[in-house]
Parts: structure tokens; C-alpha cells; sequence
DNA sequence: GCCGTTTTCGGCCCGACTGTTTTCAGTCG
């Protein structure tokens, strides 16, 4: 039976849950939980390693016993103990610990007094303002509870990363206007380059005490105060989004800077790598006993814990404080390495602009070339290219070749892979190409040894180049694909068949964990922009973060190559 | 439940804010 590691995350998860809501050891529940996030970030199937021998006791915060329950969980689909925990506790409860400022002593706290059981029950409960005469409850916090049920706050509620990036960017230009404030700074899982944010964290730094809540208040996107204090202050916007602002000295800037950008794993792993050297590290410095000996800057926060810089994107506690022990971080791409962009369209499909105007574009964005990829006859909706539409593009890619300077115009199409795996056009016409970018639009729901087969045979045909947006997973709306990913890796690897990250905001695929074991699979990656306009080149930061936040460096990306050698990479030597 | 050139037992990251208290527990990040 396949077990994924998201099976076993969540069954780790809904332990820790469980184990919470019993008021058991929290070291025990937070071994739990540390235990689903690890599994969460690993980059290859569990299942398969075990299998050929690896020891899950070798994970970091993974024992004896948590190894030994893996492999039952791998075996089974049961994590011993959690049948019976279901038992004692009622599930119910765990919708009720997404509420906010709700935790497993109040859900506890309402069982206990009123029998409140989920969500249902407790919106009896507080119909009947019964909630307010619980111990540890009284009127402020049962209306706090009735608005929170009323907006169904327990739902997670993430924007794409370029919407939150525009609230993001008003209210840093409003803040840094604010008197008294010296510096602001977007952190939190924003500055880490996450897909999606939860919510806007800013780093305030000031010399004097500056009033945050009243200049919260002030700012006309926002909606209401959630907090305020003299360090630390909390709003929700008028979009919905919650941005929590911290102030700090300039001594304190960087320790700050850095326990705001999280991840809350990473900073307690650097945490502990402090206290190992007696050292202690909070947001206000790296102290010896009373004595700061650093915190104006990231840097000399890493440096007093022994580690060399370590970028943002990767804080993710996935290895990267390790890696920096020994020196072996990767020096991470850059949007300035990308010579080209192998994934392009225009106004002949789906596109909005010209052939030319997206070759002016793509010039103004600092590309030397770019592949006009525009979907095959295949997708009726887009009014695809059948061989004669194709043909009469590519001699209009000739004749703007021969008079554009400083961009070059690569002959390529976007083809779909069918169901069986055969693609969408022959071979006598992708034969006549520089690149053929092959792709699933359907049938996203197969087996995962039918979807893997359906990959590895498009592979097998000779002139396919690029797989593009291999997961076809659009964020919030369609799981990705269930492939066995370490099978199509070899297979691209040997072809060779480079894999696509796509830019699309809805898409990043392939994600930061996929990618970073298809590098180290040796499989380079195509950072494409799947433009549709000429604004679609900016889509490429986005691209190259989730890039970045897969360990990716530039020599593992096939378009941070010159003109000559992409040429050279993607002619086939072999033939039908 | 994990972990270890101080430890195989006794620790486990650390501080801010709120609402409930009358010095603090719970929650959050």
C-alpha cells in the first residue's frame, strides 16, 4: 500500500493534537509535532527509502520508539496509540484548537464545564452565554469566541504571494513615513519566499519609543486593532489579512530580524545550537550571561553561533543549520542568472501579445532569449496550432530572428501528453523544432503507476525537452500529480528530459521540496515564466524564491546557460 | 518522546500581550 509522507505528517499531527487536548507531557506532544514537520520537509518518499534500508531513527528528532511506529505506519496505515486516543478524546475537539487564541487547556476547559464537543456544541454554548461562566473565561473572551466562530475563523486562510506583496508594499511605504521609525522590514514566511502567506509580520527599529497601535489605527486599510503594547502590535486589514508589527532597537535589528523571519523550527534549532554554547538567543541580541555580543545584524547572529550566513529561503529547518556547520550551503540562483526563458506564449493561443511585442519585452526584462511555446492543437479552448498554423510561426520566428538585435526567438510548441503518454502532435512536425515543451492538462486523477507510466513513455519520445509544470498542481484548487517522483527524476536524469519550474503564482511547480530532489537527482531545471503577456516575465522572482527555497544554485538551472549551450543541451543525439 | 565531549537522567527556545486574575495562565509567533 503507497504511504505518502503527508499520510504520515498528518497521523503525526493529529497525535500531537490528541495528546494535547489530554493535557499529556509536552515535550511528548511537541516530539510529535516536530516529528510531522520533518516528515513533511523530507524530500523523497519515506516509504521508498525504508524499503531499500534507511533507518527513519536516523532523522533528526525521530527515536526508537517514533522510528519504530514509522514502520508499522508504513506498513499498515496505522500509527499505533492513535486509535485508542481517538477513543478517549473526542475528534471534535481538534476543529476547535484552529480557533484563535484557542488552545488544548481552554478546549479542555469547555469540555470539562459544558460538554462542548466541536463546533456545533460550542456554538450552543455560546448562544446561551454559557462560555463566560468557565473558569478562565469571562464576557470578553466569549464574544472574542462568538466572532471568531461567526467569521468561521478556524479556516486557513493563505494569499498567493504576489497579493500579499501588494499589501505588503503599501503599508511598508506607510510605516517608513511613520515619525520615528527608522527602518521596516517585511519578515516572517513573506521574506522567506513562501508561495502563500498566512500574514504580514514587519520589523519596526527605532531609537525612542514609537506609538505602533496608534499608528496602526492611522492607516487607512486597516480594519480593526487586534493588540497593542509598546514592542508589539497587531491589526487585521480590511482585505482580511492580520499583519503583526514588532519594534526593536537598532542594537537589536538583526537578532530581531532574524527571530521575526522564523522558521519558528529554525530559530528553535538556532536556539539550542546557542545554548550548547552557553550562549542565549532571543530577539533582542545573542547574550553571554547579562553581556549582548551580537544582534545588530543577521550575520553576527549566525557568526556568534558559529554558522556562516544562511539565506531566508532556506530557514526552514530541513538541514540547512547542518549543511552551514560544514560549510556546504549552496550558493543560491539569483533572478540575474537567468539568461532566457523556455516557456513563452502569444496572441496565436492563449496569449495576449505579439510574437514581437513579447520579444521587446522579454529584452527589457534583461533575457538574451526566449522559447515561443504555444499549446498544440490539443486544448480546443485555446484555439491550439495544428501543423499549418505551426509552420507559418515558425517562419515568423525567421523573419523577426533576422531583423530583432540582442533577444533571439526559439522555435518551440507546448504539447500535451495524452492519457496513454503519446503526445498531441507527430514527431515529423516536433522534429522540426528547437524545443518541445510537453506537458498534463487532463487526466489528472490516474493511479500513480498509470500517471508515472503516462510521464516516463513522453520521455521515450525523441524530441521532448521539458516537462513542463510536472506536478500540474495549482495551489489551493488541484492536488499535484501521484507520481513516483524517484522514478521520473532517474528517467529525466538519463534521457535527459529537463523539468520545469514554472512561475505562475497559482502554480510554483515544481514546488521547493520536489525540486530540490530532482537537483539532487541531477536533473536541471528550466526556471520558466509561462508568460501570456509581456507583464508575465515579472512572474519570474517568484519562480526563482520557490527556486532558491529548493536549494537550487545556478549551475542546476538550464537557462542561467548562454544561448550556445542551451542549444547544445537540447539537441537530441538519438532519433526515432 | 528525544537527546548527550558537562549529562543515559533531567533537561527540553523565549518573550509579548490579553484577560483573567490579584500574580498568572494561556496563546501566539
Amino acid at each position: 500500500m503507497p504511504v505518502h509522507n503527508e499520510d504520515l505528517a498528518a497521523a503525526f499531527d493529529e497525535m500531537g493534537d490528541l495528546l494535547a487536548l489530554s493535557a499529556d507531557n509536552p515535550f511528548r506532544i511537541n516530539a510529535y509535532r516536530r516529528a510531522a514537520r520533518v516528515v513533511r520537509g523530507l524530500p523523497e518518499e519515506l516509504q521508498a527509502r525504508v524499503a531499500a534500508g534507511f533507518d527513519p531513527d536516523d532523522l533528526p528528532g525521530i527515536g526508537a520508539d517514533l522510528a519504530g511506529k514509522i514502520r508499522v505506519f508504513l506498513d499498515t496505515g496505522e500509527l499505533p496509540g492513535l486509535a485508542r486516543l481517538r477513543k478517549s478524546v473526542p475528534t471534535g475537539l481538534r476543529e476547535l484548537l484552529a480557533l484563535p487564541n484557542v488552545g488544548p487547556s481552554r478546549v479542555r476547559a469547555l469540555h470539562e464545564a459544558l460538554g462542548v464537543r466541536d463546533l456545533k456544541s460550542l456554538r450552543a454554548a455560546l448562544a446561551a452565554h454559557r462560555v463566560r461562566e468557565v473558569a478562565g473565561f469571562g464576557p470578553k473572551r466569549e464574544s472574542q469566541l462568538e466572532q471568531a466562530v461567526a467569521a468561521h475563523a478556524g479556516h486557513d486562510r493563505r494569499l498567493l504571494r504576489p497579493v500579499a506583496s501588494q499589501y505588503a508594499a503599501a503599508l511598508l511605504s506607510y510605516l517608513r513615513n511613520v515619525p520615528g521609525i527608522d527602518q521596516v522590514e517585511v519578515a516572517g514566511s513573506y521574506r522567506r519566499g513562501r508561495e502563500t502567506v498566512g500574514d504580514l509580520d514587519f520589523l519596526v527599529c527605532s531609537r525612542g519609543p514609537v506609538d505602533i497601535g496608534k499608528a496602526l489605527l492611522g492607516y487607512d486599510e486597516t480594519a480593526s486593532l487586534l493588540s497593542a503594547g509598546p514592542t508589539k502590535s497587531s491589526a487585521v486589514l480590511k482585505s482580511g489579512l492580520q499583519v503583526d508589527v514588532r519594534l526593536v532597537p537598532p542594537a537589536s535589528f538583526g537578532s530581531a530580524l532574524h527571530y521575526f523571519t522564523g522558521s519558528k523550527a529554525h530559530n528553535i534549532h538556532v536556539r539550542r545550537l546557542a545554548m550548547e554554547r552557553g550562549l542565549k538567543v532571543n530577539e533582542y541580541g545573542v547574550f553571554r550571561g547579562e553581556r549582548q555580543i551580537a544582534g545588530t545584524t543577521e550575520a553576527s547572529v549566525f557568526k556568534a553561533v558559529g554558522l556562516p550566513y544562511i539565506e531566508p529561503e532556506l530557514r526552514e529547518d530541513r538541514g540547512e543549520i547542518e549543511a552551514a556547520g560544514v560549510r556546504r550551503l549552496p550558493s543560491l540562483v539569483k533572478l540575474d542568472d537567468l539568461k532566457g526563458d523556455l516557456h513563452v506564449h502569444t496572441l496565436a493561443t492563449d496569449g495576449t501579445t505579439t510574437l514581437a511585442e513579447m520579444a521587446a519585452a522579454a529584452k527589457r526584462a534583461g533575457l538574451d532569449y526566449i522559447a515561443i511555446t504555444d499549446h498544440a492543437q490539443h486544448i480546443g479552448a485555446v484555439h491550439g496550432l495544428d501543423a499549418s498554423r505551426l509552420a507559418r510561426q515558425l517562419d515568423e520566428i525567421d523573419s523577426l530572428n533576422a531583423s530583432l538585435t540582442g533577444i533571439t526567438l526559439l522555435k518551440g510548441i507546448e504539447v500535451d501528453i495524452l492519457e496513454d503518454g503519446t503526445l498531441a502532435l507527430p514527431d515529423r512536425v516536433l522534429g522540426k523544432l528547437d524545443i518541445v515543451v510537453a506537458a498534463v492538462h487532463d487526466h489528472f486523477g490516474l493511479t500513480r503507476r498509470r500517471q508515472t507510466d503516462r510521464l516516463l513513455r513522453a520521455f521515450d519520445r525523441p524530441f521532448v525537452s521539458v516537462l513542463a509544470h510536472p506536478a500540474a498542481r495549482l495551489i489551493d484548487e488541484r492536488p499535484a500529480l501521484d507520481v513516483a517522483w524517484n522514478r521520473v527524476f532517474r528517467r529525466a536524469q538519463e534521457r535527459p528530459v529537463y523539468l520545469e519550474l514554472n512561475s505562475q503564482p497559482t502554480r510554483l511547480d515544481l514546488d521547493d521540496i520536489l525540486v530540490r530532489e530532482a537537483i539532487e537527482n541531477n536533473v536541471l531545471i528550466s526556471v520558466a515564466s509561462d508568460a501570456h503577456g509581456a507583464q508575465g516575465f515579472a512572474f519570474l522572482d517568484g519562480g526563482i524564491l520557490q527556486a532558491r527555497r529548493g536549494w537550487v544554485s545556478k549551475a542546476d538551472v538550464l537557462n542561467t546557460r548562454p544561448l550556445r549551450e542551451v542549444r547544445r543541451l537540447l539537441r537530441k543525439t538519438f532519433l526515432a
